[in-house]
DNA sequence: CATGAATGAGGGTTCATTCAT
DNA sequence: CATGAATGAACCCTCATTCAT
């Protein structure tokens, strides 16, 4: 593993098991099995090191969002809606301690506009998907699909940082978040 | 203005002129207008100063939400979601440079508590009111209540943390939330 | 002794027995008697606490020289020059492990602004001096005086940097340089 | 341009626009465009490269006055005094910048040796000048030639520190120079 | 002989907290 | 009960130097 992987992982273990607050150079460095000055070589600051890991797992995250909303072009929006936030939900699941790890992070440091990019990325691929739904146009796809998105994605942290463990695991959060997207969507289709 | 005022509002100030990340003890205490000393006879340490401010804060939240909750008691559900989602939209855009400032400040500290009991409070406030709609009773309250609430609250912090003013100023936040909330509620309603 | 009081004598003593590259402010503190944070309440950066070092001893230096001058205002022009040598060598003397050690910070840090303005003190006590001499008024008095006070310092330094203690411990560089500059004097002289 | 020469140049260069605090031997390197693996193979350490960049600059000093000395052997004496004073001046001035950067960069190290040393070289040349005059003995020549190379080295480090450009372009230092050494060394003279 | 990634001691600086006045 | 000077552990970061390739 290059020096630099080895940095990453050991920034999210050190956040995992220390929090943001005490997280420093010298112990990421430790847990990295290098030297303070090996992680300066690689990261001009704490904060870069902080944003190189936020990018990351974020430009992942949109990645297989996109991946997501292309494969479901043209099918029915309950599909479309399903699929979202499935995708979006498992990803979180998957390393659920990274997630929780970087959501209290994310105050920390000016992690903003990673997080601005990446969410327009994901709006910008939900809604091309939306507007290939084979059964259904939508007014106002813009403004619905935003209002989806933040939805989707406040209410997941809020979940996650709650800690509300019974919404993750039976797939309750899944469901009711698709049920209520598709009814939200169905209000706004153009009637045929 | 008693001393404890005093330093609660510095701190507020401080967090939004400064930042979490700048908020020290003397800094706090120089805008209040007392010592350092001073501000440790009534907080025993920063987290505790931190702690403090920010239950004030939910609990204003939460009572308000409370009252609002109890005058919709009987009401039909769609003005219950309106009033729910315009109350508490309305009480974070009313101070909105101290809304952003807490959102930004909750990951420095363990705000965890207060936020899990507040967030109850008013999970049994609405909870209770949508149990008495004059036009529906719906299936599984519980859940699609919990859902609302995460929504709402996960919602409203990302479009304050992403500042997307647009959403805000006009309302349009509120409106689509109410309509998402309503067609959410009504595919819950159970049959007549 | 005052804190400050305790800072600047230790500062001192640190530039003496270690050197310019060597005064860290942890050392500086210790020999101090008090904390690093002590040292911080007082200057906020350790360039700052050099500067007040130098700017306090070069004050001290202007004054006892702006002493001087006015003190031989109308006499004879070979006192002046013999006042001016003597004050300033005896100065450095006095202290001179203080004076080789400030000689030898200088170039550390930005001290040209003090430098620059001290210099500019002595050379218009001296002026205003030399244009009283009651044996002679000189062309040019301007640059004159400027070479001198430039020979004055410039050579004193290079006198302590090279150590030469023969020309320091008789009094031959005291002599030597009164001289040298009565017989320049003498060149500038208006012809009667 | 061999590898060291590359390594001097740079090392000027580094110290003209970065000063001596910035002068790091990884930049040396770099803009040397070499590693550093190599610079520490030409030079044990950083105080070694700073000493040889200042031995060879001295040592061309002294060349160039050695050679000044020999050249004007058996002329009179105010001849004299100009050539040393303008060779000295003119070379300083040669390459400005690196004067200066050099003066900055002498209390970094311990330079005084080589300092010393050439000091006496030159003093040696001169004083071997001065004593073949053709127009005059001189008494206590030792100390006199002594004298004249203490001040024209501080007065002309002094000028240049203080950057008095206006000494520097028309002339007036080397002139008055030359003017003090003469009637400095006139009143030196063995009566014929 | 060149390279440059790796090292880690050490420097400047901050700030929560205490306690003598 | 108020004050604010003093504390010092801990942080971020630098850079001279080494050594495996």
């Amino acid at each position: 593993m290059s020096t630099v992987e080895a940095i990453f992982e050991a920034t999210i273990q050190v956040l995992i098991s220390d929090g943001p607050g005490d997280l420093t150079t010298t112990r990421v460095a430790e847990r990295a099995g290098v030297s303070v000055g090996s992680l300066y070589q690689y990261f001009p600051n704490k904060q870069a090191l902080f944003h190189a890991v936020n990018e990351r797992y974020l430009t992942m995250l949109a990645e297989r969002v996109e991946a997501t909303c292309k494969a479901h072009c043209g099918s029915p929006y309950a599909e479309m809606a399903d699929a979202l936030v499935s995708t979006y939900i498992e990803m979180k699941i998957e390393r659920r301690d990274v997630t929780i790890a970087l959501y209290r992070a994310a105050a920390e440091v000016d992690v903003a506009g990673i997080v601005e990019a990446m969410s327009q990325r994901i709006e910008a691929a939900s809604q091309a998907m939306f507007a290939t739904a084979s059964d259904a146009e939508f007014n106002n796809l813009a403004t619905v699909n935003v209002m989806m998105l933040n939805v989707l994605c406040g209410t997941v942290r809020n979940v996650f940082e709650r800690d509300m463990s019974e919404l993750l695991i039976d797939g309750g959060l899944r469901t009711q978040l698709t049920l209520m997207f598709c009814t939200y969507l169905a209000a706004a289709k153009i009637a045929a």
